[in-house]
DNA sequence: TGTTAATAAATTTTT
DNA sequence: TTTATTAACA
């Protein structure tokens, strides 16, 4: 038996861990200690020590990239086919449950998913039926309403009754949204969720099915749930007490999208059987950043507590580089970075970690300028792309007439002469017939109330989807969703159109039929056919973002995405206050406590070599601002940073000051020069004007801000 | 119907 | 500053 394979490169704590006796666990897992490895080997010592068949685990993560990992190690470390494994994300889980019992849970067979995009369209388009004014209902707003309406398990009819008039058309909205997707039959993320813990909580026999079902059910990143994710999981393991779960409460950076660190609370208190394991050995980062990473974290209030060592205990000191600028800083981190390839050192292994994606551009440009290949994380996904979009509405038209939201997307696009006084006559009859806009399309083509142009094109709308619907029927995926592109007119629109955006359209959708030919590989559902696979892959799949991983690049993205990676070489960014922590944050205490996880999440990332960097100056929308350097900057004791000066390295403590000699006159100074005021501390010379007597320096104080000074009286020290 | 000028807004993101 | 959306126009 492999019992040695399983558990024998584990330490302590980790084999504590996967061969517990307990089947409820809470493992608090700090950053690096191997928590990934532990789930995997706790499902591999589950099956093969006790006997646990495949389909008797449930094991849930976040995001595919993390669910598909697991089960390539899973299938590496046991050399078994996983595919029995209940493995996959929340939504991807709650998926293949609604569709095995669709119509248990009140949902037609054929019901699509509506990723966030389709919701916000839809969402307007309930705005504009209710007359109400996108001006004063944001529909961002509402869109965010209603979803964290679900994520906390409300319908709109368990709502309180509300006077505030705002609060009252919001409800009105989630009301008429809620009928229309169940009209239309199409389900969003949030729903997917709620509607499948309704489903086990109103069907007992079913809920007691998949509790004798799974023995075992695990959940990564458990600090990053939200409550219906953790009432779904109370549901199914309730009654045996089998919940495993690993997490790790410093790193909880999404709280603002509904995540709830009190589940960890929770769960102690629902299981009071369960087991606490903490794995504190880090195997990343030397002993110097982790040292940083933990002073920094004991900052934030409230921990369940937990403090990272590695047998490491040297490391290079964390760099810190006060740039004069944006620009300048971007060029210091490219100029770093150049080093580092110089010195035979992968890109793909250096990363700039920034706060908003908005950064990013400055070191773009810096980059090409030196020809530096570089990866930007986020932004657009290869399925959430317009003219992919477009193809699949048509796609899913095909597949189900009732989907509104398709419907309106592709009806006149590409444009086919019915503008919005036509598109205007089908929704009345839609709204006073209460039937699917296809439905009143096909009415409207009978009677005369249109005008006979606008009859014509529609009715050629008509026939196209059912003609293209009826001849691809019998082909094969790939075939038919060419067959869709080439027969919408998508492709030909696109052709017509000159530029290199559409050239990229027409690769976008070349590479959709590509898609839909490896997914001939994908092994079959039971409950679904090949298009509405496809389809629902889509759209829990959005993709990746850019095509090409394979190319040494430098790595940029930002402080969230990075969650879950690790480099040699790390760069954060922008570490000024009201950046970084956001100026959004400042106010909530508990924001604030995010952001700085969000920090100890940054740090933590870099194996090796860490670089802090800020500007004395920075353009935002615009305007100059001069932010102090981060607070989270100061957090980090001194003894592990080591200031950074473009000519050469200045080694001493931050903050201590130096001595200098008196600036007498023009000569001594610079731009950019760090001096010492006997009143206002230490600052940087960002301007100057005036000359002899009248010379005049503006200085950025790190403590009292922006100050004008004349030079004859200010009596500054260079330092 | 498609283009252009004006205007407003502007974290973090997965499913 | 950049970006997206909308209103006005040819």
């Amino acid at each position: 038996m492999d019992i040695t394979r399983i558990i024998g490169p584990l330490n302590e704590a980790q084999r504590q861990a996967v061969t517990s006796p307990h089947a409820s666990l809470l493992v608090l897992a700090g950053a690096g200690s191997g928590k990934t490895r532990v789930l995997v080997h706790r499902m591999a010592w589950l099956m093969r020590a006790e006997g646990i068949p495949p389909h008797g685990i449930l094991a849930v993560t976040f995001t595919n990239k993390a669910a598909m990992e697991m089960r390539g190690r899973v299938e590496g470390l046991l050399e078994i086919n996983a595919r029995e494994l209940w493995m996959g994300t929340f939504h991807g889980l709650a998926h293949r449950l609604l569709r095995r019992h669709a119509r248990d849970a009140g949902l037609p067979n054929a019901f699509q998913i509506l990723d966030s995009d389709d919701q916000y369209r839809l969402i307007r388009r309930i705005l504009k039926n209710l007359d109400l004014d996108e001006a004063r209902w944001p529909p961002r707003q509402i869109q965010w309403f209603i979803n964290a309406c679900k994520d906390e398990g409300r319908r709109a009819r368990h709502l309180p009754e509300s006077y505030d008039a705002f609060q009252i058309q919001m409800q009105r909205v989630y009301l008429a949204y809620e009928e229309t997707c169940d009209r239309t039959g199409v389900v969003d993320f949030a729903e997917l969720l709620l509607r499948t813990h309704e489903f086990l909580r109103d069907n007992p026999e079913m809920l007691a099915h998949y509790q004798r079902r799974f023995h075992h059910v695990l959940v990564d990143e458990f600090q990053d749930t939200n409550r219906i994710q953790y009432a779904w999981l109370r549901l199914l393991t309730r009654d045996r007490d089998n919940l495993f779960v690993v997490g790790d409460d410093d790193q909880s950076i999404y709280g603002w999208r509904g995540a709830k660190i009190e589940n960890l609370y929770n769960f102690q208190r629902d299981y009071p059987r369960h087991e606490l394991i903490r794995l504190e050995q880090n195997y990343r980062s030397t002993g110097t950043i982790l040292q940083a990473a933990n002073a920094l974290i004991a900052h934030n209030q409230g921990r369940l507590g937990k403090t990272l060592w590695t047998q490491d205990l040297s490391g290079e000191p964390i760099s810190l580089y006060a740039a004069f600028n944006e620009q300048e800083e971007a060029l210091f981190v490219v100029e770093r970075l150049r080093q580092w390839v110089e010195q035979g050192n992968l890109r793909s292994e250096a990363a700039i970690l920034y706060r908003s994606n908005a950064q990013s551009r400055q070191f773009e440009e810096k980059l090409v300028a030196l020809g530096i290949p570089y990866r930007v994380y986020g932004g657009l996904r290869f399925f959430e792309r317009a003219e992919i979009k477009d193809a699949l509405a048509y796609l899913r038209l095909i597949a189900n007439r009732a989907d509104d939201a398709s419907f309106e997307r592709i009806i006149n696009t590409p444009v086919r002469g019915m503008g919005p006084k036509t598109l205007d006559t089908i929704r009345d009859t839609a709204r006073n017939e209460r039937c699917s806009l296809w439905e009143a399309a096909q009415r409207s083509c009978l009677d005369t109330e249109l005008p006979a142009r606008a009859r014509n094109s529609l009715s050629g709308f008509l026939e196209l989807i059912e003609t293209t619907a009826a001849d691809t029927s019998d082909l094969a995926l790939w075939e038919q969703v060419q067959r869709v592109i080439a027969r919408s007119g998508l492709l030909d629109h696109y052709r017509k159109e000159k530029g290199e955006q559409a050239e990229a359209r027409l690769e976008n959708l070349e590479e959709l039929i590509n898609a839909a030919r490896q997914f001939e590989y994908e092994p079959a559902d039971e409950d679904l056919g090949k298009l509405d696979q496809f389809l629902a892959h889509a759209a829990l799949e959005a993709g990746e973002n850019q095509a090409d991983g394979f190319q040494d690049c430098v790595q940029l993205m930002t402080l969230h995405s990075a969650k879950g990676l690790e480099f040699d070489l790390v760069f954060m960014v922008g570490m000024e206050e009201g950046l970084f922590p956001s100026l959004h944050s400042l106010e909530e205490p508990g924001r604030l406590e995010e952001e700085r996880r969000l920090c100890y999440v940054g740090i933590t990332r870099a194996r090796r070599k860490l670089y802090l960097t800020h500007a004395e100056c920075r353009r935002i929308y615009g305007k100059e601002n001069y932010p102090r350097p981060s607070r989270f900057v100061r957090e980090i004791p001194a003894e592990h940073l080591e200031e950074v000066r473009v000519r050469g390295t200045v080694k001493r403590p931050v903050g201590a000051a130096t001595l200098g000699g008196h600036v007498r006159n023009d000569a001594g100074l610079r731009l950019g020069q760090r001096v010492l005021h006997a009143k206002f501390g230490e600052g940087v010379i960002l301007q100057q004007e005036g000359e002899g007597s009248q010379a005049r320096v503006q200085v950025n104080f790190a403590d009292v801000g922006m100050k004008w000074l004349m030079l004859a009286y200010a009596n500054l020290q260079s330092l």
